[in-house]
RNA sequence: GGCCCCAUCGUCUAGCGGUUAGGAUCCAUGGUUUUCAUCCAUGUUACAGGAGUUCAAUUCUCCUUGGGGUCACCA
């Protein structure tokens, strides 16, 4: 059976990055009906909070993207993780390191000036003499130091990393903590993962949790990485590329089907395939399919797939959804005309519910570049007339069309082209030239409401 | 700097030795719409550079250049 899990440490928010390969991930198991495992990696008490880890999990939730079992918290398995460490030493595969903070920094420095890559030098690899006083060893694992580490990642094909690259690094900290590479390679042989999917900053990671693999005897597991997302400058993704915590899209009115859409076409495709349902992408998905490059993040696309996404929606979805962005439409006798008017004119749900405030409440005032064009010559009279008639005909106006025809009769018989009352009516209804379909909007309204917003305009003229 | 990875329109991408290099987005233009938006149509724009291999390279190899990642008692 495939399993795949998602392992973020929470120092943070759930970044946009995290949830691409997180969707890789859980799409891969959702493909082979197989497991999708959250595991929290927790292991530095000093940076973690409970905060982050709560805000990783509801993004989780905004998307839809559900993980099997329970969630897996590494510091709750120190005892675990202590075990293996007391195996390693016992076998001879790690060993204490005294060496001591400030000697550890000076050696680096050392390296550095001459341009060397820093890396721990082993002195106490065979260390047998008596340990120097006042230092709590850190534990070290015995990593080979000739030949190479070789492995084959599913989006970048054949991997070879030469041994003399990874030093012995730390797998307990001198408060017997233990460390990340150390960790990760235990739980995901121990949580019986098939594929692991992460970002290809992780590559380098992956030789030495090989030498952790190794040492305890554990079969490996398909490694996946996948390339970074740049900015569209290609450079790293900072905050000032604009939003990178999930939960500020839903902030800024994007739909969480939108958003997957426009992440899982982020360095994976299935030919000319743009538009990809929930159930779509875990049909099609294969890690093959990964792109081996990296990606810039480009937002014009995802606002085109919103606005796809917000037209297609069933209108009572939509209207659950828009009272999280401060509109109530679910008790209005013509939600379906309501939504069906302005939901082609928004692309985000922040801009759907202007579009329909502008029709729900009366405007406050008119733009004044549409009332200088709309509200001249004869548009008073005009109006006026306009009134007469809805109010004449009251009883038969319900529909749409029943406006429409009010307004032919209106130009038939005054002899004026539509533009005439057309752009003075728009202006009065809703405060400028730009909005739905007049017809619309009025049944929307009622002849009520329409006849006085009309009034109101009027008395300004 | 060492090591590793990557390279097709501005952006996301298709391509897997022989194509008029395709799609999407963006942008522009036209049409539909009483306005705006939607929708439809059309158009501009790409194989980083240089050597090979081959009858033939966007595609395979190498080099250069450019970009990214990584070098913690962080994850």
């Amino acid at each position: 059976m495939t399993v795949t899990r998602f392992a973020p440490s929470p120092t943070g928010y759930l970044h946009i990055g995290g949830l691409r390969t997180a969707l890789f991930s859980w799409l891969t198991a959702q493909h082979n009906k197989g497991e999708f495992l959250l595991r929290i990696e927790d292991t530095d008490m000093a940076r973690n909070s409970e905060e982050a880890k709560d805000a990783i999990l509801k993004a989780f939730e905004w998307v839809g993207m559900s993980h099997d079992g329970e969630v897996v918290y590494q510091s709750k398995r120190f005892d675990l993780y202590k075990k293996y460490i007391d195996q390693l030493l016992k076998e001879g595969k790690a060993y204490k390191c005294y060496m001591s903070k400030e000697e550890l920094a000076t050696l680096r420095e050392e390296q550095m000036t001459k341009k060397e890559r820093t890396r721990y030098d082993g002195r106490y690899r065979d260390f047998s003499g008596t340990p120097p006083e006042g230092v709590d060893p850190v534990i070290r694992i015995k990593a080979p130091q000739e030949g190479e580490i070789f492995f084959v990642d599913g989006v970048k094909g054949a991997i070879s990393i030469a041994a003399s690259e990874v030093d012995d690094f730390v797998i307990a900290r001198a408060d017997g903590a233990p460390t990340y590479n150390f960790v990760v390679a235990i739980d995901d042989a121990l949580m019986g993962l098939t594929d692991v999917i992460r970002g290809d900053d992780h590559l380098y990671n992956t030789p030495k949790q090989i030498v952790v693999y190794n040492a305890l005897g554990l079969d490996l597991p398909n490694f996946n990485h996948v390339a970074m997302i740049n900015n569209e400058q290609g450079k790293k993704l900072s905050k000032r590329d604009g939003a990178t915590d999930v939960m500020d899209y839903k902030a800024m009115g994007y739909l969480p089907e939108a958003l997957l859409n426009f992440l899982v076409r982020l360095g994976w495709s299935h030919g000319d395939q743009e538009i990809f349902s929930i159930a779509e992408m875990i049909d099609l998905f294969d890690p093959k399919n990964i792109n081996k490059s990296s990606s810039n993040y480009n937002l014009d696309k995802l606002l085109w797939l919103n606005a796809h996404y917000i037209k297609n929606m069933p209108n009572e979805k939509l209207a659950v959804l828009l009272k999280e962005y401060g509109v109530n439409v679910e008790g209005h006798d013509k939600v379906e005309l309501l939504l069906d008017a302005t939901k082609e004119r928004g692309k985000t749900l922040v801009e759907l519910a202007e579009q329909i405030n502008l029709i729900l409440s009366a405007p406050n005032e008119y733009d004044e570049k549409s009332s200088k064009k709309a509200f001249k010559g004869e548009a008073k009279t005009i109006l006026a007339d306009f009134v007469v008639m809805l109010q004449n005909w009251e009883g038969t106006l319900h529909l749409p069309c029943d406006y429409h025809s009010v307004m032919d009769k209106l130009v038939e018989t005054k002899e004026i082209g539509f533009g005439k009352i057309g752009m003075p009516l728009r202006v009065s209804l809703l405060g400028s030239m730009t909005g739905s379909g007049l017809d619309e909007i009025m049944a929307i309204l009622g002849v009520d409401e329409t006849v006085s917003r009309i009034e109101k305009a009027i008395a300004t003229l």
